[in-house]
DNA sequence: GCTTGAGCTGGAGTGCACTCAAGGATGTTC
DNA sequence: GAACATCCTTGAGTGCACTCCAGCTCAAGC
Protein backbone atom coordinates (compact mmCIF):
# COMPACT_ATOMS: atom_id res chain seq x y z
CA UNK A 1 0.00 0.00 0.00
CA UNK A 2 1.32 3.01 1.06
CA UNK A 3 4.95 3.40 0.69
CA UNK A 4 7.32 2.33 3.70
CA UNK A 5 10.02 4.23 5.27
CA UNK A 6 12.61 4.47 7.54
CA UNK A 7 13.20 5.36 11.22
CA UNK A 8 13.19 8.85 11.02
CA UNK A 9 9.61 8.76 9.99
CA UNK A 10 8.51 6.52 12.32
CA UNK A 11 10.09 8.31 15.02
CA UNK A 12 8.50 11.36 13.85
CA UNK A 13 4.96 9.68 13.49
CA UNK A 14 5.01 8.05 16.63
CA UNK A 15 6.40 10.62 19.37
CA UNK A 16 9.29 7.97 20.39
CA UNK A 17 13.01 8.44 19.68
CA UNK A 18 15.48 7.09 16.91
CA UNK A 19 17.19 5.49 20.10
CA UNK A 20 13.96 4.30 21.75
CA UNK A 21 12.54 2.08 18.54
CA UNK A 22 15.81 0.78 18.28
CA UNK A 23 16.16 0.02 21.34
CA UNK A 24 12.40 -1.58 21.95
CA UNK A 25 13.49 -3.68 18.73
CA UNK A 26 16.48 -5.12 20.60
CA UNK A 27 13.67 -5.88 23.86
CA UNK A 28 12.19 -7.75 21.17
CA UNK A 29 9.18 -5.68 21.39
CA UNK A 30 9.03 -4.80 16.89
CA UNK A 31 8.42 -7.83 15.17
CA UNK A 32 8.86 -7.96 11.25
CA UNK A 33 11.29 -4.91 10.77
CA UNK A 34 12.86 -5.67 7.20
CA UNK A 35 16.46 -3.74 6.12
CA UNK A 36 16.67 -2.25 2.65
CA UNK A 37 20.02 -2.66 0.18
CA UNK A 38 21.84 -0.02 2.72
CA UNK A 39 21.23 -2.41 5.58
CA UNK A 40 18.65 0.48 7.19
CA UNK A 41 15.40 -0.53 8.72
CA UNK A 42 12.20 -0.36 6.80
CA UNK A 43 8.84 -0.27 8.60
CA UNK A 44 5.38 0.32 7.12
CA UNK A 45 2.12 1.72 8.57
CA UNK A 46 1.31 -1.36 10.72
CA UNK A 47 4.55 -0.22 12.33
CA UNK A 48 3.27 2.58 13.52
CA UNK A 49 -0.49 1.07 14.84
CA UNK A 50 1.94 -1.49 16.51
CA UNK A 51 3.52 1.01 18.10
CA UNK A 52 0.48 3.31 19.06
CA UNK A 53 -0.34 0.22 20.91
CA UNK A 54 2.39 -0.61 22.74
CA UNK A 55 2.76 3.14 23.62
CA UNK A 56 -0.74 2.21 25.02
CA UNK A 57 0.37 -0.65 27.12
CA UNK A 58 3.33 1.34 28.36
CA UNK A 59 1.53 3.96 29.68
CA UNK A 60 -0.91 2.52 31.61
CA UNK A 61 2.45 1.05 33.50
CA UNK A 62 3.29 -2.36 30.95
CA UNK A 63 6.55 -2.93 31.63
CA UNK A 64 8.85 -3.68 28.77
CA UNK A 65 9.51 -7.59 30.17
CA UNK A 66 6.16 -7.96 29.69
CA UNK A 67 5.61 -6.18 26.53
CA UNK A 68 8.19 -8.67 25.49
CA UNK A 69 6.10 -11.43 26.42
CA UNK A 70 3.08 -10.42 24.82
CA UNK A 71 5.39 -9.41 21.66
CA UNK A 72 6.46 -12.85 21.60
CA UNK A 73 2.79 -13.91 21.66
CA UNK A 74 1.71 -11.96 19.20
CA UNK A 75 4.29 -14.00 16.90
CA UNK A 76 2.99 -16.98 17.18
CA UNK A 77 -0.44 -15.17 15.93
CA UNK A 78 -3.53 -17.83 16.05
CA UNK A 79 -1.49 -20.85 17.71
CA UNK A 80 -1.55 -18.21 20.95
CA UNK A 81 -4.29 -16.59 20.93
CA UNK A 82 -5.95 -17.54 23.97
CA UNK A 83 -2.74 -16.73 25.72
CA UNK A 84 -2.44 -12.94 24.20
CA UNK A 85 -6.33 -12.15 25.16
CA UNK A 86 -5.03 -13.57 28.86
CA UNK A 87 -2.60 -11.62 29.03
CA UNK A 88 -4.06 -8.45 27.71
CA UNK A 89 -7.29 -9.33 30.06
CA UNK A 90 -4.66 -9.12 33.21
CA UNK A 91 -3.33 -6.17 32.13
CA UNK A 92 -6.71 -4.34 32.03
CA UNK A 93 -7.87 -5.92 35.32
CA UNK A 94 -4.57 -4.07 36.78
CA UNK A 95 -5.55 -0.84 35.16
CA UNK A 96 -9.15 -1.13 36.13
CA UNK A 97 -7.42 -1.30 39.94
CA UNK A 98 -4.84 1.65 39.13
CA UNK A 99 -7.95 4.00 37.89
CA UNK A 100 -9.84 3.26 41.14
CA UNK A 101 -6.51 3.84 43.39
CA UNK A 102 -5.89 7.09 41.50
CA UNK A 103 -9.67 7.68 41.93
CA UNK A 104 -9.54 7.59 45.73
CA UNK A 105 -6.31 9.82 46.25
CA UNK A 106 -7.69 12.13 44.27
CA UNK A 107 -10.38 12.58 46.58
CA UNK A 108 -8.14 12.98 49.29
CA UNK A 109 -6.48 15.25 47.27
CA UNK A 110 -9.25 17.99 46.61
CA UNK A 111 -10.39 17.70 50.37
CA UNK A 112 -6.90 18.82 51.51
CA UNK A 113 -6.99 21.36 48.85
CA UNK A 114 -10.49 22.52 50.10
CA UNK A 115 -8.94 22.36 53.52
CA UNK A 116 -6.24 24.63 52.85
CA UNK A 117 -8.70 26.94 51.01
CA UNK A 118 -11.40 26.93 54.34
CA UNK A 119 -7.98 28.01 56.12
CA UNK A 120 -7.16 30.72 54.13
CA UNK A 121 -10.44 32.02 53.90
CA UNK A 122 -11.18 32.14 57.95
CA UNK A 123 -7.50 32.77 58.67
CA UNK A 124 -7.18 30.16 61.09
CA UNK A 125 -6.93 26.10 60.48
CA UNK A 126 -9.94 24.43 60.27
CA UNK A 127 -11.14 21.81 62.89
CA UNK A 128 -11.24 18.74 60.94
CA UNK A 129 -9.27 17.84 58.34
CA UNK A 130 -10.20 14.38 57.27
CA UNK A 131 -6.57 13.45 57.80
CA UNK A 132 -8.55 9.87 57.25
CA UNK A 133 -7.03 7.63 59.49
CA UNK A 134 -7.74 5.56 56.10
CA UNK A 135 -5.11 3.42 54.33
CA UNK A 136 -3.46 0.43 56.34
CA UNK A 137 0.53 -0.28 55.34
CA UNK A 138 -1.86 -0.73 52.01
CA UNK A 139 1.27 -3.55 51.13
CA UNK A 140 0.04 -4.38 48.03
CA UNK A 141 -0.05 -0.75 46.23
CA UNK A 142 -0.93 -0.59 42.97
CA UNK A 143 1.37 -0.01 40.52
CA UNK A 144 1.98 2.87 37.71
CA UNK A 145 4.69 3.18 35.38
CA UNK A 146 7.43 5.85 35.28
CA UNK A 147 7.09 8.11 32.05
CA UNK A 148 9.91 9.86 29.90
CA UNK A 149 10.46 13.07 30.93
CA UNK A 150 9.22 14.64 27.30
CA UNK B 1 -1.12 11.37 73.67
CA UNK B 2 -0.07 7.70 72.34
CA UNK B 3 3.33 7.16 72.96
CA UNK B 4 5.82 7.63 70.46
CA UNK B 5 7.58 5.17 68.84
CA UNK B 6 10.93 4.10 66.61
CA UNK B 7 11.74 3.73 63.20
CA UNK B 8 10.37 0.16 62.95
CA UNK B 9 7.13 0.53 64.26
CA UNK B 10 6.51 3.75 61.61
CA UNK B 11 7.85 1.19 59.17
CA UNK B 12 5.40 -1.50 60.37
CA UNK B 13 2.43 0.85 60.05
CA UNK B 14 2.87 2.70 57.29
CA UNK B 15 4.57 -0.48 54.78
CA UNK B 16 7.27 1.47 54.23
CA UNK B 17 10.91 -0.26 54.63
CA UNK B 18 12.84 1.06 57.46
CA UNK B 19 15.66 1.95 54.63
CA UNK B 20 12.90 3.71 53.06
CA UNK B 21 12.03 6.10 55.53
CA UNK B 22 15.82 7.17 56.54
CA UNK B 23 16.30 7.98 52.79
CA UNK B 24 12.75 10.06 52.53
CA UNK B 25 14.50 11.69 56.03
CA UNK B 26 17.38 12.30 54.25
CA UNK B 27 15.33 13.80 51.05
CA UNK B 28 14.27 16.36 53.47
CA UNK B 29 10.28 14.38 53.15
CA UNK B 30 9.93 14.09 56.69
CA UNK B 31 9.96 17.00 59.11
CA UNK B 32 10.34 17.09 62.93
CA UNK B 33 11.76 14.07 63.34
CA UNK B 34 13.49 13.64 66.87
CA UNK B 35 16.12 11.54 68.60
CA UNK B 36 16.21 10.06 71.96
CA UNK B 37 18.52 9.80 74.58
CA UNK B 38 20.39 6.90 72.50
CA UNK B 39 20.24 8.70 69.15
CA UNK B 40 17.52 7.22 67.13
CA UNK B 41 14.45 8.61 65.46
CA UNK B 42 11.40 9.14 67.39
CA UNK B 43 8.28 9.49 65.96
CA UNK B 44 4.55 10.45 66.40
CA UNK B 45 1.35 9.77 65.40
CA UNK B 46 1.40 12.80 63.23
CA UNK B 47 4.18 11.26 61.26
CA UNK B 48 1.85 7.93 60.27
CA UNK B 49 -0.51 10.01 58.64
CA UNK B 50 2.35 12.07 57.17
CA UNK B 51 3.61 9.36 55.68
CA UNK B 52 0.29 8.05 54.36
CA UNK B 53 0.10 11.44 52.50
CA UNK B 54 3.47 11.18 50.91
CA UNK B 55 2.70 7.99 50.38
CA UNK B 56 -1.09 8.59 48.15
CA UNK B 57 0.95 12.12 46.25
CA UNK B 58 3.70 8.96 45.32
CA UNK B 59 1.67 6.73 44.25
CA UNK B 60 -0.03 9.08 41.79
CA UNK B 61 2.83 10.33 40.57
CA UNK B 62 4.35 13.07 42.26
CA UNK B 63 8.73 12.37 42.35
CA UNK B 64 10.79 12.64 45.05
CA UNK B 65 11.50 16.14 44.03
CA UNK B 66 8.25 17.69 44.59
CA UNK B 67 7.54 16.13 47.58
CA UNK B 68 10.10 17.85 49.35
CA UNK B 69 9.15 21.08 47.64
CA UNK B 70 5.68 20.60 48.77
CA UNK B 71 7.27 19.54 52.15
CA UNK B 72 9.60 22.46 52.11
CA UNK B 73 6.38 24.85 52.13
CA UNK B 74 4.78 22.95 54.92
CA UNK B 75 7.43 23.64 57.22
CA UNK B 76 6.72 26.90 56.27
CA UNK B 77 2.76 26.81 58.26
CA UNK B 78 0.88 29.05 57.42
CA UNK B 79 3.03 31.81 55.67
CA UNK B 80 3.11 29.46 52.63
CA UNK B 81 -0.71 27.74 52.63
CA UNK B 82 -1.09 29.62 49.23
CA UNK B 83 1.75 27.99 47.73
CA UNK B 84 0.82 24.57 49.28
CA UNK B 85 -2.62 24.65 47.77
CA UNK B 86 -1.63 25.45 44.42
CA UNK B 87 0.83 22.47 44.48
CA UNK B 88 -1.37 20.09 45.69
CA UNK B 89 -4.26 21.49 43.20
CA UNK B 90 -1.82 21.41 40.16
CA UNK B 91 -1.10 17.57 41.14
CA UNK B 92 -4.49 17.23 41.20
CA UNK B 93 -5.18 18.16 37.93
CA UNK B 94 -2.19 16.28 36.69
CA UNK B 95 -4.65 13.22 38.21
CA UNK B 96 -7.16 13.90 36.84
CA UNK B 97 -5.86 13.99 33.73
CA UNK B 98 -4.21 10.94 33.73
CA UNK B 99 -7.49 9.06 34.78
CA UNK B 100 -9.07 10.14 32.30
CA UNK B 101 -5.69 8.81 29.47
CA UNK B 102 -5.76 5.43 31.60
CA UNK B 103 -9.77 5.20 30.93
CA UNK B 104 -9.14 5.82 27.42
CA UNK B 105 -6.40 3.48 27.42
CA UNK B 106 -8.51 0.67 29.07
CA UNK B 107 -11.55 1.17 26.77
CA UNK B 108 -8.90 0.58 23.40
CA UNK B 109 -7.52 -2.91 25.71
CA UNK B 110 -10.73 -4.04 26.32
CA UNK B 111 -11.80 -3.38 22.88
CA UNK B 112 -8.83 -5.66 21.89
CA UNK B 113 -10.18 -8.17 24.56
CA UNK B 114 -13.12 -9.07 22.82
CA UNK B 115 -11.55 -8.87 19.72
CA UNK B 116 -9.67 -12.04 20.58
CA UNK B 117 -12.64 -13.49 22.25
CA UNK B 118 -14.24 -12.89 18.42
CA UNK B 119 -11.52 -14.51 17.12
CA UNK B 120 -11.26 -17.56 18.72
CA UNK B 121 -15.25 -17.49 18.85
CA UNK B 122 -15.40 -17.71 14.84
CA UNK B 123 -12.04 -19.13 14.23
CA UNK B 124 -10.98 -16.91 12.22
CA UNK B 125 -9.74 -13.27 12.27
CA UNK B 126 -13.01 -10.38 12.96
CA UNK B 127 -13.14 -7.75 9.82
CA UNK B 128 -12.22 -4.62 11.91
CA UNK B 129 -10.01 -4.21 15.13
CA UNK B 130 -10.70 -0.43 15.59
CA UNK B 131 -6.87 -0.09 15.63
CA UNK B 132 -7.54 3.06 15.90
CA UNK B 133 -6.03 5.48 13.88
CA UNK B 134 -6.65 7.60 17.36
CA UNK B 135 -3.57 8.34 19.12
CA UNK B 136 -1.10 11.19 16.82
CA UNK B 137 2.24 11.64 18.39
CA UNK B 138 0.87 12.38 21.83
CA UNK B 139 3.71 14.08 22.39
CA UNK B 140 2.63 15.69 25.53
CA UNK B 141 1.95 12.26 27.40
CA UNK B 142 0.76 11.87 31.19
CA UNK B 143 3.17 10.75 33.67
CA UNK B 144 2.95 8.34 35.94
CA UNK B 145 5.23 7.25 38.50
CA UNK B 146 7.31 4.17 39.24
CA UNK B 147 5.89 1.80 41.80
CA UNK B 148 8.31 -0.13 44.29
CA UNK B 149 8.16 -4.12 43.11
CA UNK B 150 7.04 -4.81 46.61
C1' DG C 1 33.01 13.58 -6.67
C1' DC C 2 32.17 15.72 -2.51
C1' DT C 3 29.39 17.44 1.05
C1' DT C 4 25.33 16.63 3.76
C1' DG C 5 22.19 13.97 6.16
C1' DA C 6 20.23 9.87 7.70
C1' DG C 7 21.11 5.56 9.47
C1' DC C 8 24.18 1.82 11.46
C1' DT C 9 26.55 -0.75 15.63
C1' DG C 10 28.33 -1.36 20.21
C1' DG C 11 28.81 0.20 24.37
C1' DA C 12 28.83 3.57 28.02
C1' DG C 13 26.14 6.85 30.76
C1' DT C 14 21.93 8.84 33.11
C1' DG C 15 18.07 9.64 36.43
C1' DC C 16 15.11 8.01 39.63
C1' DA C 17 13.94 5.71 43.68
C1' DC C 18 15.15 2.92 46.34
C1' DT C 19 17.90 -1.30 48.62
C1' DC C 20 21.64 -3.53 50.75
C1' DA C 21 25.86 -4.24 53.32
C1' DA C 22 29.50 -3.38 56.68
C1' DG C 23 30.72 -2.23 61.02
C1' DG C 24 29.30 -0.34 65.20
C1' DA C 25 26.39 1.47 69.29
C1' DT C 26 22.50 0.92 72.37
C1' DG C 27 18.64 -1.29 74.74
C1' DT C 28 16.16 -5.32 76.58
C1' DT C 29 15.68 -9.99 78.45
C1' DC C 30 17.06 -13.81 80.87
C1' DG D 1 26.58 -10.07 81.92
C1' DA D 2 25.72 -12.44 77.76
C1' DA D 3 22.80 -12.90 73.99
C1' DC D 4 19.85 -10.82 70.93
C1' DA D 5 17.10 -7.31 68.74
C1' DT D 6 16.96 -2.79 67.08
C1' DC D 7 18.93 1.08 65.65
C1' DC D 8 22.82 3.99 63.86
C1' DT D 9 25.92 5.93 59.70
C1' DT D 10 28.20 5.83 55.33
C1' DG D 11 28.53 4.41 51.05
C1' DA D 12 27.95 1.26 47.41
C1' DG D 13 24.76 -1.36 44.44
C1' DT D 14 20.37 -2.32 41.82
C1' DG D 15 16.64 -2.25 38.24
C1' DC D 16 14.35 0.01 34.88
C1' DA D 17 13.97 2.48 30.77
C1' DC D 18 15.94 4.89 28.22
C1' DT D 19 19.71 8.33 26.15
C1' DC D 20 24.00 9.59 24.32
C1' DC D 21 28.30 9.02 21.93
C1' DA D 22 32.03 7.55 18.77
C1' DG D 23 33.16 6.11 14.60
C1' DC D 24 31.40 4.29 10.68
C1' DT D 25 28.54 3.37 6.06
C1' DC D 26 25.35 4.64 2.63
C1' DA D 27 22.55 7.51 -0.49
C1' DA D 28 21.19 11.71 -2.68
C1' DG D 29 21.78 16.40 -4.25
C1' DC D 30 24.47 19.80 -6.39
Amino acid sequence: MARDFHIGELAARTGRSIDTIRWYEKQGLIPGVARDAGRRRVYTENHVAWLDLIDRLRRTGMSIAQLREYTALTRQGKAALKEQRALLAAHGQRVRETIADWTEALALIEAKVDFYGEWMRKGKRPAVMPHHRASAPKKEAKKAPRRRTA
